[in-house]
DNA sequence: CACGATTTGACAATGGTTCTCACCGTCGAT
DNA sequence: ATCGACGGTGAGAACCATTGTCAAATCGTG
């Protein structure tokens, strides 16, 4: 039996914060966040707490150009992102061209267990 | 006119070792593999020159799960990779629908500077 | 060869992330 | 309601890939 995770001030500020933003955020812009709103969280618990989310698939995570980690709270099942490099906006898409063409680039390469990474970059219209 | 880059005992080790590698490997393992062979060269030219080489699209880089960049000698022109999770053997592989698709939904949403990254990951034929 | 600009490399610095560990808060049991 | 075990917290240190520094070595042209 695995223990339900504990129900603290600090991982509810976290998922609060997740749910707010549009887009997607590092550890560190969300422990800033925080602070700023006065819901001071130490950076470590910060850092915690969206592993979790993470391994339980709650939110989603990828790294952008400079190798840091971003998160964002994400509809269920499998979908790309289109992503904001000014400003994190972030538009979920669909792609099952994608998939279907993956699938068979590895079934004709004799791979199996295929999973795959795609995610779209850009500026978006309100950034400079 | 721009420097042509010198032709360093240096930078010819690290591009010879790139020659022989199959698949991706990072800086430092670079690194590690020219020190066995007796080719010392320094941890920062070892960065400096992959960066250069990057920069001029003579290899590929991409992140690790680690978010360790890894580097790689590949053919010319755009293309992706299908990469076996057990002993790193890589198929470059080509997209052009992939590609199209992409553009076309950066469109929609009126994103510009598009980039995108997209890797398959699986077991090859050769690993259990 | 000589010279100047580039490159090198030992080392320090950076920065995101993880670890440590003593203290705290939660929550099931009493 | 309160207890107590144990997971959670946080300040700071540690980690580690990568980048910056700068004096000394090297390349290649004149």
């Amino acid at each position: 039996m695995v223990e339900a995770p504990r129900n603290t001030r600090q991982r509810r500020a976290v998922v609060a914060i997740l749910e707010d933003l549009d887009g997607f955020a590092s550890a560190q812009e969300i422990h800033d966040i925080l602070k700023q709103r006065g819901e001071s969280v130490g950076l470590s618990t910060v850092y915690r707490s969206l592993q979790v989310l993470a391994d339980a698939a709650e939110v989603d995570a990828l790294r952008n150009d400079d190798g840091e980690v971003l998160y964002r709270q994400c509809s269920a099942g499998h979908h790309h992102h289109l992503v904001c490099r000014a400003c994190g906006r972030t538009v979920e898409v669909e792609g099952p061209t994608v998939e279907r063409w993956s699938d068979k680039i590895a079934d004709e390469n004799g791979f199996r267990d295929v999973s795959h990474t795609l995610e779209i970059f850009g500026t978006c219209a309100n950034c400079p």
